[in-house]
This record gives structure tokens, sequence and C-alpha cells, in this order.
DNA sequence: CTAGTTGCAAAGAGTTTGCATGGCG
DNA sequence: CGCCATGCAAACTCTTTGCAACTAG
């Protein structure tokens, strides 16, 4: 898709690589890269690019209007389920074990195919919990 | 919340309950209910009133932007998990055990608490996976 | 060099809001 | 009749796009 490794696109990818178990919005990115000389369109446009190439998802936020993108690439990522905490908003991966559970138990009964990349389980994490 | 069953209300409520199944855009009850007279802004506003009595939720459709509503009133929406084809955008409701099962399973090997009212598991359902 | 990428500013799309009018109870 | 809800249009926010300048390879 893309040609060139510009700086900016280089920053982002090193702040969302960074920042990979969190969710980032086009304007969070903005500002943390404003000091490396990204404009906006700049941001919107490397992010539909690095969708298209799999290295990010857009991920929801449950309740709210708002997206988020988050650094998906690796072999891990798209083996397993993911859960999102709430409260944090941290990600976490679902261990495989129960993924695969629940998938077969959804083939079986309801006949329901999940779509492993696009499926977040919304709940509240362990340590969020605690507090 | 509200106080006064408009017209405007009434039309939205019985076109989002009759269409449970489908997830449905403000511009979709829109121009579904022009003919009623329900502008625009009664649609937002209604929509967010609808949600905060907790008679519809708010759903995103996983890789897009849009932004649906659907009809939850009722206590089978509140105890299982839903099930949303990629395809045919309707919506299915998770068995119990299924649900169940899943659910502990997290609690014990992940500690992770799935808030049932926000999570929709994406996928292709039985249907649209034989086209 | 030369085509892809950027920044800016303007255009779009979707949603919210202020205010006068209308209608539910 | 009084207050809430509606309609309209303007205001906002977020995102996309056209175009000239810039830059990676």
């Amino acid at each position: 898709m893309s040609k060139y490794m510009t700086k900016q696109r280089k920053a982002m990818l090193a702040y969302l690589s960074a920042h990979a178990d969190e969710k980032l919005s086009a304007k969070q990115l903005e500002s943390a890269l404003a000091g490396e000389g990204v404009s906006i369109s700049a941001v919107y446009r490397n992010l539909s690019e690095l969708e298209k190439e799999g290295k990010i998802r857009r991920v929801n936020q449950s309740g709210s209007r708002e997206v988020f993108y988050q650094y998906t690439d690796g072999a891990h990522c798209k083996e397993c389920l993911h859960l999102s905490c709430e409260k944090c908003g941290k990600t976490y991966h679902m261990n495989m074990q129960g993924a695969e559970m629940l998938i077969q138990n959804l083939a079986q009964s309801d006949e329901f195919t999940i779509d492993k990349a696009n499926t977040v389980l919304y709940g509240i994490c362990k340590q969020c919990r605690k507090l």
C-alpha cells in the first residue's frame, strides 16, 4: 500500500507499538506526536493505511462514540480473542484454550462462526475489580 | 427521565421494538419515520433518552465508524450475550449455557468479569455461511 | 529526479444546542 | 394552563479531501 517510510509514519508506528495494550484515538496520537511534526491529516491518512496493511486495527469503545486504534501486528494477536477493561482501558489477550472452547461451543450449539479479528469482550479486569 | 409520551417518541419506540433484531442508525430511523413527522433532532434526543432509560442500547458496528441503536428492553436481553452477524447485520442471542460457560471460564482462568450488557460477539451466522 | 506524502485550509458528515412554538397531561 | 418536547437552523466536532510544496528512495 504505502511506498515510503516517512518520519511521520515512523513516529506513529513507534508510538502505536509502544502502547500496544492501549486504545488510542486520532486526537491522542496527534498530541502525543505534536512535537515530532505530525499533522492531523497525516495522522488520519496513516491510520487508514496502517489499518489496511493490518498493522493496527480499529476498536470502538463500547458505550461511547469514540474511535480508537490499536497496534495488532504479530501472530499472537490474530490467534486469540481480546478482552478490554472498561475501567482502565487496557487490552488483555484471552488464553487460547478459553477462546477455542468458546468458539467450538458456538459453532456447535448456535452455529455461529466467530470473527476473532473483530470481536472484543468488554468487562472489568482483575486489577480494577480490586479497587 | 422523560415525562411526556409524544407521538414522536411513540413512533420511535414502536419502530425500534418492531425491529429488535436489527441495528438501526439515527439516519435510518429518521427516514423510516419521516412520514410520521419525526425530525432528526427528535430522533437524536429520544435516542439518548431511551438509552438512559435502558430501553435501547448503543451498538457499534465492529469495523465501521457508524453508530447504531437497538431495542433491548426485557429480561432476556440482559441475561445473555449477543452475537451479531457481519453479513446480514442480524442479532442473535447466545444460549444461556454457552454464555455461562464462557463467563465462568474467564472468571477463573483470566480473572476477567464480562460485562454482558456491552459485549457483542461478531461473526457469520449459520444462514449467511451457507450462501 | 519523480512519485508518494505532507500541511494547510476548506469541505463534508454526523451530532448537538438555543430558542421560539407547539402539544401532553 | 404549565412545562416538556419539537423543529429549525446555527454551531460544533471529527474526518476527509484538493492542491501546492516537500522528500524518500
